[in-house]
DNA sequence: GATAGTTACGGTAGTCGTAACTATC
DNA sequence: GATAGTTACGACTACCGTAACTATC
C-alpha cells in the first residue's frame, strides 16, 4: 500500500468511477492508475470497487470504508507538506476560499485586500458555489476555508465559526409604491412580485419559514443566486427585490431604494469553516483573524486537532452587518 | 513523501532518537532509515529532527507536529488493512488487549475464554502494565484496546467506556484483630501496617484521597503491582492487604477472610479505552460487547468516526463488581 | 574505543508510459 | 464503432543492503 494508490482510489471515486477521467486529473495515464488499483486491491485482498465486467461503477462496502480512511490520510499527507512549507517558505504559500457570491462581492472584500497587502507572497483563490459545493470542496482538501451562510452545521468534518449576523431588505426603484408603505409587512411584500436568492442560497430558507409561518404564499418570480443579478432585475421593473442588508450600497446603487425588513425575518448567521484535523499555516489563523477578530489563532489550532470535542459557539453576541 | 518514511520518523521517535534502534525494530538497516529521513526532510524543506553533530537528539517544533500527522497516517493506513482482512478473512486476525494485572487476573477471564470459544481463529494478546503505559500502547496502535480504572480520562485520543463500578475489600489472615472489629473505619485500618496496590495503579489514588480527607495517614507498609502477591504478603502475616474486591475469592483464599470497605472509598470505575478513528474489526466490536453488554456496535462506530464528539457516558447505573 | 550516523555503490525490484488487446454500451 | 479497462513489455528510477567512512560520547 502506499499513498499513491489511496491517492487513485479517492480519485476514481470523485471522478464518477471513471478510471481515465481520474487518471487525467492525476496527470497520468489510465493503465498506470488501473494497474495501481489492481495491486492495492490484490494486497488487500478485496475489492474496493463494484464492476460490471470492465466497466467500475460503484464502491463496494469494503470500498466505502477504505475511502473514507484513504481521504483521511491525504488530508494528512497534505498537512505535512503544509507543514514544511509553514517552515521552509513562511511567508510564500496559497489560499483558496470557497464561497458564494453574495460573500465573496460584498462581505470579503476588504478582508482580501488588507490580506493580500499583508502577505504579497501568498496567492489568493476565491472559488464560488452554492453552499453544499463549497463545503465539500473543504471536504476533499481542495479550498481551505468555506465562507457561507447556514445549512453548513450538516459536516461533521467541518468546523465551523460563526462570524456576523445579518438581515435583509427590500430593494426597489425610487418611484416604486412599497417604499410608502410603512410599517413594512409580509403581506405587503407579498403584494408583489419578488426577486430573490434561489432556494439553495444563503438564508433563502429563512424567507421561505416565515411566509410560511405568517401562512402566506409570496410571489416569487425571479431567482437568482446572486444579488447583483437581483438587482438588475428589479431596475428593470420586474419586481422587488429581498436580499442581503449588505448587499444593497447607497452609493453605488442609485437606481434603487432600500428599506429594512430586520423584524420580518431571522437573522442568517455567516460562519467561515475549515477542515477538521487539518493543519493550517499561520497565514491561515492570520485570514479568520482578520475576517473575524473574535478567533485566536491558539483557540482555533486545539479544536482542530483530531479527536477534539465538537465545540458549540455563542451565536447570541455577534456583531451585525 | 512515502507511508515508508512517515513510519520511519514514528518509529525513531518512539525509539528515544536512536535511528539504529529504530531500523532494528523495523527489520531493516540503520542506513536506510537514515536515507529515507534525509529525503522526507529535503522533500519538506525543513527538519524534522533536531541534531547535535551526527546524533539525533530530539524533535524540532516542525518534527513535532509532522510527527502527529505521520501517526494519523500509519493510523489509517492500518486501518485500511484492517478493513482488507475483514472481508477477505472474516473469521481471522489478531485482538490485543492492554490492560493492569488485577483486569487480566480477575475481570477478564470469563470474556476471554469465551471469546475463544466464539472467534477459534483469532489470536488474542494479552499485554500488561500500569495504567499510562497500557494506554499509550492504545495511542501508539500497538494494542486494540486498554481496560484499565481511572487517570485514563487524559488521553484526547481514546475513546473511553465505562463498564462496572467497584471498591476495595481488607484482607487478613483468619486470626486477625482486624476483622473482629465492627464496623470498619479507616482510624481502625490505619492502625495496621497496610499493603496495597503501587500508586501509579488501579484506583490507588483513590485510598489516598480517602485517608487524606480523614486526615489520617496509614502506615503502608509495602505496595505491589499486583493483587496476587499483595495476598501473599498478606499471608505471611506482614499486614493487612487493601485490594479490589475481585481480587478475592472465598474458595481459592482459603488461608484469608475479605471485610468490605465499601463505604470508606468512592467506587472506582473501569472501563475499556479504544484509539479514535481506527477501524475496529467486527469481532472487536464482539468482545467489547462481550466485556460490557450495553455498548453496541453501531453506537461505538458512531463514535469512532473521526472528527465525531467526545460523548459523555453515564456512569450511574453501571454494573457493581 | 565503542556507539551512532552518513556517504558510496551495485544489484534488485518496482514504476510508468506506450502499445496491443478485450470488453461494454 | 466508440468508449472504458486490462495485459504486456521495455526503459528508467528508486530502493535496499553491504561496505567504507566520519563524528560523537
Amino acid at each position: 500500500m502506499n499513498i499513491k494508490q489511496l491517492r487513485y482510489v479517492f480519485e476514481i471515486a470523485n471522478n464518477g468511477f471513471n478510471i481515465s477521467l481520474a487518471a487525467e486529473s492525476l496527470f497520468t495515464t489510465q493503465p498506470g492508475v488501473s494497474t495501481q488499483l489492481k495491486l492495492l486491491e490484490d494486497e488487500l485482498g478485496t475489492s474496493i470497487f463494484i464492476r460490471h465486467g470492465k466497466r467500475v461503477t460503484g464502491l463496494t462496502e469494503a470500498g466505502e470504508r477504505v475511502l473514507a480512511y484513504a481521504g483521511e490520510v491525504l488530508l494528512n499527507v497534505s498537512s505535512i507538506r503544509n507543514i514544511g512549507l509553514e517552515y521552509s517558505k513562511e511567508d510564500r504559500g496559497t489560499l483558496s476560499i470557497a464561497t458564494t457570491h453574495t460573500q465573496a462581492r460584498y462581505a470579503l472584500p476588504k478582508t482580501v485586500s488588507e490580506f493580500a497587502k499583508r502577505f504579497p507572497r501568498v496567492r489568493l483563490r476565491i472559488h464560488q458555489g452554492n453552499p453544499s459545493q463549497i463545503c465539500e470542496m473543504v471536504v476533499r482538501g481542495e479550498a481551505d476555508f468555506v465562507i457561507a451562510t447556514e445549512s453548513i452545521a450538516d459536516y461533521e468534518q467541518l468546523l465551523m465559526l460563526p462570524v456576523y449576523r445579518w438581515n435583509r431588505c427590500v430593494v426597489a426603484p425610487p418611484d416604486h409604491p412599497i417604499l410608502a408603505e410603512q410599517p413594512l409587512t409580509l403581506e405587503t411584500i407579498a403584494d408583489y412580485p419578488i426577486i430573490t436568492y434561489d432556494f439553495a442560497f444563503a438564508g433563502r430558507s429563512v424567507i421561505n419559514k416565515a411566509f410560511n409561518l405568517a401562512g402566506i404564499k409570496p410571489n416569487i418570480v425571479l431567482t437568482a443566486i446572486d444579488s447583483d443579478v437581483i438587482k438588475h432585475y428589479v431596475e428593470l421593473g420586474m419586481g422587488v427585490g429581498l436580499l442581503a442588508h449588505m448587499a444593497f450600497d447607497e452609493h453605488k446603487d442609485q437606481n434603487l431604494r432600500a428599506a429594512d425588513v430586520s423584524h420580518l425575518f431571522d437573522y442568517s448567521t455567516t460562519s467561515i469553516g475549515v477542515r477538521r484535523g487539518r493543519y493550517l499555516r499561520r497565514y491561515m489563523y492570520d485570514f479568520i483573524e482578520m475576517f473575524a477578530p473574535n478567533y485566536k489563532r491558539e483557540a482555533i489550532a486545539g479544536k482542530l486537532r483530531p479527536g477534539s470535542s465538537i465545540p458549540v459557539f455563542e451565536e447570541e453576541n455577534l456583531p451585525l452587518r
